[in-house]
This record gives structure tokens, sequence and C-alpha cells, in this order.
RNA sequence: GGGCCACUAGCUCAGUCGGUAGAGCACCGGACUUUUAAUCCGGGUGUCGCGGGUUCGAGUCCCGCGUGGCUCACCA
């Protein structure tokens, strides 16, 4: 192909041997035809699935249509190519004799990739293809880069996450997870929203990192001169709304850990909170089983899914055993009826090292974690969790060592955490103690002291029940993903160079 | 952070025992008016992740580094 250069200069686009140069070079043979190679807005009449859908209706109507061209197959004097928009794609018939030479020169010059809008009559190919008859086209963005091949794909996983963008293009499947990904979003808002939740935002930006047993991200402000922690739970924000009388709140939101990253953590990853006062850990346990059902309803039409090869039933209600129950079935050891020393030694004949003070309610939790979670396949509330583990949870009254706590575990992992809130104010603050006595033995991720929520507690928390879930974590579980960065659009990475 | 693995053309991948860098798609030129992974003819476009080393000679062997994946530890 001859184009001329900026010097007036007739130049071969064969001598230049990169495709990215070769599609520069195109810019010209577009401007010297009177073509803008970055166009400008385009009135679609429909979409490809409109069409696809609406044939019965459409055939021999004329319709616009905008989206990137995937493939091209040229016929000598006629052509097909293939456009792809958000609904999917259509091919689309291009014949000299209704183009005119010079159009159909120009078509010919449309590489894959470039967007193009398209105007045409629908109809149906011998081999039965819905089509559009092109009467013309405009050329509305170039791409000067080349897409990946057709029929593999883009597989590499570092291009893949660092270019969301071309993966999105030519991956359908992962355009397919991302959609997913929104409507189990909004099917979490209008389930809340129907129960009569209202939505808050809560800061991201904490001066004390509160409300989970994590990490956090240290970040400063300038004007202020202080330090401040991005925030590792909503919770402790929500419970205080629930103080001010908002009574069912829930926060979807952006949550930062400085932990380790691997297939089931990302630095920021995001969670739904929600509180709902008068209500306790069994309404919360409804609560969740109808939720997760819903949005799996919503995303996939169906409560009976397949995760990484197993099959599982989210249809409600989920079994309910207590952690001691489930670990005792597992284990045949019952930590609730023996002491520290012998739970030390229970767990050490299953190989798992505790310190010499733990107690046997910290034995029990590492013997649930370590010897049951992985193993529950199908979705269940675990309840009753040991209090060393459940610093804003209340006790149980017929046991001070156990809390009003349960986990929903699904395919092996944690999927909500909720329990009926510690509303005592006095309880509470030995708690915060006893974990900052924790963190001054140097564990740093155990809970800082928040003199503000206690004495938000100190004004009245009515009796209320919570519950948290990974929203990334219930998106994974939807879409069949085995990896948290395949429902995280733009996951960390590590920049390049 | 530890262990294992990967990195070759824009993309997907071959590359034997250490001996001139390969294919398909994409792209360029030609043929072709209902194809659809179109087909046919011609063209290979490369810092073999980066830096050292061994060797007459390194994509290949050795060392270091980088990025990524899986996994263990930590966690949600």
């Amino acid at each position: 192909m001859l184009i001329m250069d900026e010097l007036g200069e007739t130049v071969d686009v064969a001598t230049f041997v990169d495709e990215t140069d070769q599609r520069r070079a195109k810019l010209d043979y577009w401007r010297s035809r009177g073509v803008d190679p970055f166009g400008s807005r385009f009135v679609a009449t429909h979409s490809s699935a409109d069409i696809i859908e609406g044939f019965r209706d459409l055939e021999g109507q004329q319709v616009s249509i905008a989206g990137r061209v995937m493939a091209f197959r040229g016929h000598g004097k006629a052509s097909f190519f293939d456009l792809a928009d958000l609904a999917g794609r259509i091919q689309v018939y291009a014949k000299r004799d209704v183009l005119g030479e010079e159009h159909y020169e120009m078509l010919g010059q449309v590489d894959i990739g470039d967007i193009v809008g398209v105007e045409g009559e629908v109809f149906r190919t011998r081999r039965g293809e819905i089509s559009i008859a092109l009467s013309s086209f405009r050329m509305l963005s170039k791409a000067l880069r080349s897409l990946p091949e057709k029929w593999h794909g883009l597989k590499d996983v570092d291009i893949r996450y660092r270019q969301r963008y071309v993966d999105l293009i030519v991956n359908p499947e992962v355009r397919g997870t991302f959609i997913s990904r929104t409507r189990i979003v909004s099917a979490i808002r209008t389930f809340l929203d129907s129960r009569g939740f209202l939505e808050v935002e809560t800061p991201s930006m904490h001066a004390i990192a509160g409300g989970a047993t994590a990490r956090p991200f240290i970040t400063h402000h300038n004007a202020l001169d202080m330090d401040l922690y991005l925030r590792i739970a909503t919770e402790l924000h929500l419970k205080r709304l629930i103080v001010g009388g908002l009574e069912r709140v829930y926060e979807i939101g952006r949550i930062f850990r400085n932990e380790g990253i691997s297939t089931r953590h990302n630095p920021e990853f995001t969670s739904v909170e929600l509180y709902q006062a008068y209500a306790d850990y069994h309404d919360m346990m409804e609560l969740t089983e109808n939720l997760v059902a819903y949005a799996s309803q919503a995303a996939l039409g169906t409560t009976r899914i397949t995760y990484q090869g197993s099959e599982i039933d989210l249809t409600p209600p989920w079994p309910r055993v207590t952690m001691a129950e489930a670990v005792k079935q597992r284990t045949g050891v019952d930590f609730i009826s023996i002491s520290d020393d012998e739970a030390q030694a229970a767990c050490s004949e299953m190989g798992l090292d505790m310190p010499a003070d733990a107690t046997r309610g910290a034995c029990l939790s590492e013997a649930y974690e370590e010897k049951v979670e992985a193993g529950l396949i199908q979705p269940t509330f675990i309840m009753d969790y040991p209090i060393e583990v459940s610093p804003l949870a209340k006790k149980r009254s017929d046991n001070p060592e156990l809390t009003y706590r349960f986990e929903a575990v699904c395919a092996g992992r944690e999927l909500a955490n909720a329990f009926s809130e510690l509303n005592d104010p006095i309880d509470q603050r030995e708690r915060f103690l006893a974990q900052v006595a924790q963190r001054e033995r140097g564990d740093d991720e155990a809970h800082m002291m928040d003199d503000d929520f206690i004495t938000a507690l100190e004004y009245g928390l009515p009796p209320t029940g919570g519950m948290g879930l990974g929203v990334d974590r219930l998106i994974m579980l939807l879409t069949d993903s085995a990896s948290i960065r395949d429902v995280i659009l733009f996951p960390l990475m590590r920049p390049k160079e």
C-alpha cells in the first residue's frame, strides 16, 4: 500500500517491518482520504444482541451498530468481518458493487482491532448466519497495536492482569466474569435495600485501625501532620451508626490489609458488612444464606453451582453446627470438656504446635481451622467461636468461654463472619485491653484500643446482629474462579521495570 | 519471606546432544462476489526477560537479578 508521509513523499507501507509502524503509517492513509482515524460520535440503532435476538422483526431493516473489528475475511470483490460490541458479535457482509470502488478499497484498509460504525440491512447468509449487508461504514478509532491471536486468545496472566483492557477485548469469558460481578454486587444491594437496610459510607482513613485482626497500611496526612491507617474493616463505624439509631445499615466497601498476596488475598478487597438492631446471630444466619442464594440466583439463575469441580448446593437452609461439635466429629476430641493442658496435648497429637499458655478455646479454634474448615465443601454455619478469637462478639450466657459468633464456610473457606454484637461497654473495654496486651507482646495484628467506640457503646448499642462477607470470595465462588485476581479488574501487581 | 516452575516475533507455541532463529494467527503484496479458525500463492517482522560466566561457539550449560504463576507460612 502506498501512502503519503509528512513530507509529501510517497512511501510503501510494506517498508515498515514493524506492525505498529505499519498501522501508524495507515493514519496518513485515512487522513489523505479526508477521514479522521480517531473519529467522533456515532449513533447505533441496535446492539449485536438486539439484531440477533430480534432477527424475525429486523430482517430486511436498516440498522446501525458500532464495535471493534475482530476478524476479517476478504473474498476479492466481497468480504466479511466480525464486529464485537458489549452484547456480543455480529457479522458484516460488504460488496464492492454496493459500497463503490473507493469505499470498498478503504474497507480493505481496516485492520483487526479497529473500531468502526456500520450501517446496513439485516439478512441471513446462505450458511445461516445473521449478518448486516453493509451500505456504509465509518472509521471511529484506528488501533495502532495488533490484538492477540483470535483462536488462543491472550493467555499470559501477567499481561492479562496488567493490561486488563486487552484481556477484556479478546477473552469473552473474562467479560462474563466481570458482568457477573456487577450483577452480584447489585443483587446484594437489592436484597438488603428490600429488607430495610440503609447503605452508608464510612471513612476509609482511620486514626485507629479497628474491627479486625490484620496489619494495616499506614499513610500520612500533611496538613494535620498525622499518620492515618487505611481501614481494615468497616465494623466499628457501622456499629456507631446503630448507636445513632439508624437501626439497619450496610456498607459495600474497599478494605485494605497489608498482608501477603495469594490466590485468595489481594491487598485491597471488597467487603459487605451489615448491622441489624434488635437481631441476633440466628437472624444473621437466616439473612446470610438467603443473601447468598439471592445473589447466586441473580447471577446464575440457580442456587446449585459448580466450584472447581465440586457440586455445591447453596439452597437455604444451610446446616448449623457448633465449632466444638464439628471438631469433635472430625477429630474425636471434645475441647469443651477438657483442661487447657489436655487441649494443648490434643493439639500436639494432631501435629499442631500451640504456645504453652494456649487456652482450650485457642486450641479449639486452631484445631477447627487446621483439621475441619478445608473439608467443608457444602455451605455450613460453624457456630459459637471461642471468646479468645472473637473480641467484638457477645459472650454466650450459658458459657462465657464461647461467643454468639458464626462463620459461613463453603468450598473449604470462610465466606462470611457474623455475631451477636458485644454491646456491653465494660466487657468491650476489657476485651480491647486483652488485645492491647497481645499487641504489646508483639502481635501487630491484635486490635487497638478505640476509646471513642467504647464511648459510643456507653450511650447504648441495642442488641444487634452483624455480618461481614468477602464480596470477592463470593464472586469467586459464583463465577467458578480459582484466583481472586480473576474477579478483580486491576489486581495489585509489582510495577514492571 | 521459603520452595518449585515459567519467560523465544504483536499473540499462541516449537526449538533435539551447545553449531546460521522456527510454525500458526496477526501484518504486507497478489488471486478470489455468501465466508466464518475462509481458502490459495509470495514475504519472517526477533535485545531468545536482564546482567555476568564457561566455551572456538550459548535460546540451550553455570551464577546473579527481574517479573509472573503455583505452593507453604500469614490472613479474609
